[in-house]
DNA sequence: ACTATCTTGTTCAAACTTGAACAAATTCAA
DNA sequence: TTGAATTTGTTCAAGTTTGAACAAGATAGT
């Protein structure tokens, strides 16, 4: 019974990356719980340590980094801007282009965001050694180099 | 310069993970493109795996498996039920709650789609070798238990 | 049996995401 | 320089997701 010839579940590899979307899917879950008493979703934490990393990137690219789409950015901040978060420059040469900056309030906002984040990843790797971490931070990064578009 | 003590981003675990999302996500692009030839949902497909494995269930049930909330299935079946793909039953037992079965089409489509998830899986998990593969799976088989509510 | 408490699924409004269509600015070729 | 093509950000409507409030049904204690 159930003759069916080689099931999806059968394939290692196939389970393993089931479990891997149940365990980000999780811990997902948990972030957002914790960020709420921030009142940061985890989109505005996106945006706010791309900015960080990257002062002065412009809406486009924030969108292509995000992988989500630019009208996606466009609605994200007024809601980071008007909490005073990020302010947004015009760039002198392309008028087209706005340059988007952390002001100091949304610097100390993203440092506790992410103290709270580091604590949760910190609990849930310590299931993990060093070394098998890395080994799956390599794995994770080969795949995005992958399926990387442009 | 930059002399703040001790940023995430030096953490490996954080580093890590932060990884591991941006390879889920540009999976989940990479999928959604794929089965919308089939004019199917990933959490469409979602629901069909489920009910595959575990033909029956109820819809309080499918929602914590998923990690969804119950009005979310709520929405989510009318679309599939009209579209001929699954069944509700309500129990005999319980008039509260609905039990759910894939029909033959159901089933069908399910197996198509699958197809095309486990060919991208196994394009995208080529990149790691089977024992690194399932050291994975198996570090978030432990982060799910770890997170695991009730 | 009777009430209080839980559970299951639905409804509804608010928030979020997406892609197509658009306007303004830039680039490039001729 | 002109005009076509491209790029950037916005607007809008449609589709999704969420949680709170709700009704019907089940459960347990008395």
């Amino acid at each position: 019974m159930n003759n069916k010839q080689a099931l999806p579940w059968d394939n290692p590899r196939f389970k393993n990356w089931i479990a891997l979307v149940r365990a980000e899917k999780a811990v997902v879950r948990e972030l957002t719980r914790s960020l709420a008493t921030l009142d940061l979703k985890i989109g505005q934490l996106d945006v706010l340590m791309n900015l960080y990393r990257h002062p002065g990137m412009s809406q486009h690219d924030l969108a292509r980094r995000l992988l989500v789409g630019r009208s996606n950015i466009t609605m994200l901040l007024p809601q980071l801007e008007s909490q005073g978060l990020l302010r947004r420059e015009g760039d002198a040469r392309d008028k087209r282009v706005m340059r988007l900056f952390l002001t100091e309030d949304g610097e100390t906002k993203l440092m506790e965001a992410l103290k709270l984040y580091t604590e949760l990843i910190d609990r849930v790797m310590a299931q993990s050694t060093p070394a098998q971490c890395d080994a799956m931070g390599e794995q994770m990064r080969r795949i995005s180099e992958m399926l990387k578009e442009d």
